[in-house]
DNA sequence: ACTCAAACTTGAACACGTTCAAAACAATCA
DNA sequence: TGATTGTTTTGAACGTGTTCAAGTTTGAGT
């Protein structure tokens, strides 16, 4: 049996995520929330040490979806273009319930002292996961990658994906029709940029670019 | 003489700077500004209708100096990568000062609903003056960068800047030595990348990237 | 059944950004 | 000067996220 506490948490998680996606992020407060999960506002915080907790709770939940439906997007599918269509639209789809909400939490998660910033410690687990699904779009397609590009090419994805949810956020067209352009158009020109690498003029940039990125990356 | 309401203006203004520099975003409520100032909570207010608007006074201040100073360091600079370096130090040269309070800044600045979102109504001015920096870079620079690049360049060199910028915030490295071997790195590589457009097979992928980026604009 | 420590729950209180009716001041005209 | 109108200033009050001392409940050991 689900021990009492966990009930009580999950409670709270549940009821502040419906309260998000359906009246947004300011007018969900911690005492509405707490009123209408019939709970204590100090209650809440003892399963939540804050606000930005509830919202962490969100991005795992919709990392966790992301990579489910990724999975099954992916099935099957074989040139990168597809795969990466796929990861990048899965990714859109399992968010589109929170776009209004979407500003409050990328300001929210880009604060590098926040729990669900994607950069940071506490979500490590869920960048994972995430990652996880672009390297898996990029060692299951066929052709191949490059072998030189296959370490890096996965987490350059992610922070591009990075850089989609960051445009989707913004785009105000109706169902975010822009963003989906942009994966359409983007998706098919990363992979053919890729295939460019076999150019001789050309490789040499782009291992300079991989030097580049991994120099950056270790001297922290 | 200046008027007496615009003294009151300017002493808030300064004061918010200063405590913004001094003790960090947080720190620096509104009543220790209007304490500090010697003004009432709501006099503060009457100048200014939010923090938010605080912070854009601030990130107006900083790219006014940004234009000012990288002007200067243009001067003379021939080359496209020496020129973008150029205009990348300077611009995080001006952001100094206020490193430590750069992610409470972005956090505002994120939110599509604040004065301060660089790609918003209300900062109009402050980013066609950032533009014109790199609009600046590109334009003077020989040799001449291809003239189907020269139109769209600056806006994605801008574009660029903001993600060096973001970089920037996160980066804890001492006095941000990342960030300016970032800006190292990725400056000659940009310029070199952008000479392989005379490659045929390349061509057509950056016309297609061009294509992208107008379509993807424009519908909006 | 009783004890007692740990787990859980409560709601008043705090500091914050923000609002606003009212007061003080300034400038203009009769 | 006095009246009137517009500008500037005030500080108490509101709703927010968050804290915490104090209470209540639970469960294991006797």
């Amino acid at each position: 049996m689900a021990a009492k506490s966990e009930q009580t948490r999950q409670l709270v998680a549940d009821v502040a995520l419906k309260m998000f996606r359906e009246v947004g992020f300011e007018k969900t407060t911690m005492r509405a929330i707490a009123q209408e999960a019939g709970v204590s506002v100090g209650n809440a915080y003892y399963y939540f040490a804050s606000k930005d907790e509830l919202v962490q709770e969100l991005y795992i939940q919709v990392q966790d979806e992301h990579a489910v439906v990724a999975a099954k997007a992916l099935d099957g599918v074989q040139d990168l273009a597809s795969r990466l269509k796929a990861a990048l639209h899965t990714g859109i789809d399992v968010m589109e319930p929170y776009h209004q909400f979407g500003s409050d939490f990328i300001a929210t998660a880009i604060r590098p002292s926040s729990p669900v910033n994607p950069f940071g410690k506490a979500s490590t687990a869920a960048r994972e996961a995430s990652l996880a699904i672009f390297r898996s779009a990029v060692e299951g397609s066929s052709p191949a990658v490059a072998k030189k590009l296959r370490g890096d090419l996965p987490e350059l994805l992610w922070l591009a994906y990075m850089g989609v949810a960051l445009f989707w956020v913004y785009d105000q067209s109706e169902g975010q029709r822009r963003t989906r352009k942009l994966i359409d158009g983007a998706a098919p020109l990363v992979a053919r940029g890729l295939s460019l690498a076999k150019i001789p003029g050309v490789s040499k940039v782009f291992d300079d670019v991989l030097g580049l990125v991994r120099n950056v990356k270790e001297d922290s």
